[in-house]
RNA sequence: GGCGGCAUAGCCAAGUGGCUAAGGCAGCGGUCUGCAAAACCGUUAUUCUCCGGUUCAAAUCCGGAUGCCGCCUCCA
């Protein structure tokens, strides 16, 4: 099935043609690295990562690239106000962002770019700008001019006209259109800075994409993606830049997720809802954040709220109650001989694995549609279980090699999504810990009710059993009671 | 004001011209269990915000209405 892409661009669904057939060169915005990294973040970041997860898994030569923006207003700010320097800031929060990503199972990507280490490519590009006549230097900053790129607009949609008509009143009299935007800025008393052809200075925002899209992908490559937010003016601007500067259009296909809203609000810092990842993660197994980001389509706006998480939080527990399943069937069969042939029964398991799991490729090449791709897992989570639970005339050399087909179904599953991949035991335990500290529970006066409540089983003493299960109940804990011990949840 | 998006069950959420409208949560009935939990089986939208139109056929295309949201300013 051939790839599908949303492309901003041209606001449809397009087969997706890679410049060089079985390679892609893909590059994502990154952050501004001056403040821990929130759930808005974490969106994009998870999905740029399903993507180069599926490309990968398709077999496809990926090169992702994913910037750091460390040197910027905000930075600077930070900065002073902490009296430190600005790299101290940049390193810092660049550390903490990548301890998120790794919580949530987002792989690094195979290029992160700093815009500090790229001042040479930047100061290049706004050479070849100014020599072209499109950029113009005004007493230490250098603008480039809206009007001389004719194809400004034509990501976002817009007009000059109708920008111009619409736009605020910028105060800014050094430019000569109010919408042209800054590739160099002249440094303040006390700024950070670097030499550059107009003088000490840093680089406006939107030209640190460009240097370092260019620098690591060429002048034109595959894909370009960030939040939708970025589509104007930071994609268009990147693209007047990149496009008058080389001659050529940047990226092919331009891919935008969509918003985290905090319980059907805007995120925002005067709202004061921010949340950011860590404190997510200290309320929530990690993987629960990143399945509520995969449930929903990559383009959709999705609402975060506590109710959002802790449905995804059982989903979770489902997946992984099929692996754990999965994962004690599979040693019990460990002495049966593997190979055999499979009987009808479980060879109509097997197809049907197989069918899911073509449909989930399917799901994921039809424009990353990671919320289809998840109902097929489920589907497959179900199998797993009928198998282990309900198939009870099948022989054991069925079973075992339908868990072996299931195990390496769901191990493709996990491997493009990003979830699924603990060991289930790990998972329960990580989950129950998370829990645990949440609620203030006391495990060891849990443990001696449960050790208790045995006791009064053995002794078939019903009513204290029950007794003690409602107790538990009301700190939200569901005892499961198996042949050879009782485990306990939290709900 | 300009540009764009969304509206599917109690909730979350796929599906964009034709098979029984995925999947998850919650609910109900059953199997299992000392009773539960988990799991499994069955069930839960004759219908996709509303009104018109196109078509043999529409949740899906077109027009209109209503509601919600985003961007236009730093923002994932």
């Amino acid at each position: 099935m051939p790839q599908k892409i949303f492309n901003t661009k041209n606001r449809k669904k397009e087969v997706f043609q890679p410049l060089q057939e079985g390679a892609v060169g893909m590059y994502v915005c990154g952050i501004t690295a001056y403040d821990v990294c929130h759930v808005g973040h974490a969106r994009a970041a998870v999905v740029f990562d399903v993507i180069f997860r599926h490309f990968k898994a398709s077999g496809v030569n990926v090169t992702y690239v994913k910037n750091f923006t460390d040197i910027d207003d905000k930075i600077i700010d930070r900065a002073n106000k902490e009296g430190v320097g600005i790299a101290e800031i940049a390193e810092r929060y660049i550390k903490l962002h990548d301890e998120d990503m790794a919580a949530l199972r987002v792989l690094t990507p195979s290029v992160t770019p700093r815009a500090t280490r790229h001042m040479a490519e930047m100061i290049e590009l706004i050479s070849m700008l100014e020599e072209k006549g499109i950029a113009y230097a005004v007493d230490g900053d250098v603008f480039f001019s809206v009007k001389k790129f004719s194809a400004y607009g034509g990501l976002s949609g817009r007009n000059l006209d109708e920008m111009i008509s619409g736009a605020r009143v910028d105060i800014n009299d050094k430019k000569h259109n109010p919408l042209d935007f800054v590739l160099w800025k002249k440094s303040k008393e006390g700024e950070p800075f670097w030499d550059s052809p107009w003088g000490q200075g840093r680089p406006g925002w939107h030209i640190e994409c460009s240097a370092m899209s260019r620098r690591y992908l060429g002048d034109t490559f595959d894909i370009h993606g960030g939040g939708e937010d970025l589509i104007f003016p930071h994609h268009e601007n990147e693209i007047a830049q990149s496009q008058a500067a080389t001659g050529k259009p940047p990226a092919r296909y331009w891919i935008h997720n969509g918003f985290v809203k905090i319980n059907a609000e805007k995120m925002s810092k005067s709202l004061g809802n921010i949340f950011p990842i860590r404190d997510i993660i200290r309320q929530y197994h990690p993987e629960a954040l990143r399945l509520f980001m995969i449930q929903s389509h990559y383009r959709s706006p999705v609402d975060y709220s506590d109710t959002s998480l802790k449905e995804a939080r059982v989903a979770l527990i489902r997946g992984y109650s099929a692996l754990q399943l999965m994962k004690e069937l599979m040693a019990k069969f460990d002495g049966q001989p593997a190979g055999g042939k499979l009987e009808p029964a479980g060879q109509a398991y097997a197809d049907k694995l197989n069918d899911l799991k073509d449909k989930f490729n399917a799901a994921l090449d039809d424009d990353f549609n990671t919320a289809q791709a998840l109902g097929y897992v489920f589907e497959a989570a179900r199998l797993i279980n009928n198998v282990a639970t309900a198939e009870k005339k099948m022989s054991a050399t069925s079973k075992k090699k339908i868990l072996e087909i299931a195990a390496d179904t769901f191990d493709h599953f996990g491997n493009v999504l990003g979830v699924f991949q603990s060991d289930p035991d790990a998972f329960f335990r990580e989950d129950r810990d998370i829990e645990v500290v949440k609620r203030g529970l006391d495990v060891a006066r849990i443990e001696a009710l449960i050790s208790e409540r045995k006791k009064a089983r053995e002794e078939k003493d019903w009513n204290r059993a029950d007794d003690i299960r409602k107790e538990l109940a009301l700190l939200h804990i569901t005892l499961k009671d198996s042949a050879e011990q009782t485990s306990w949840s939290i709900e």
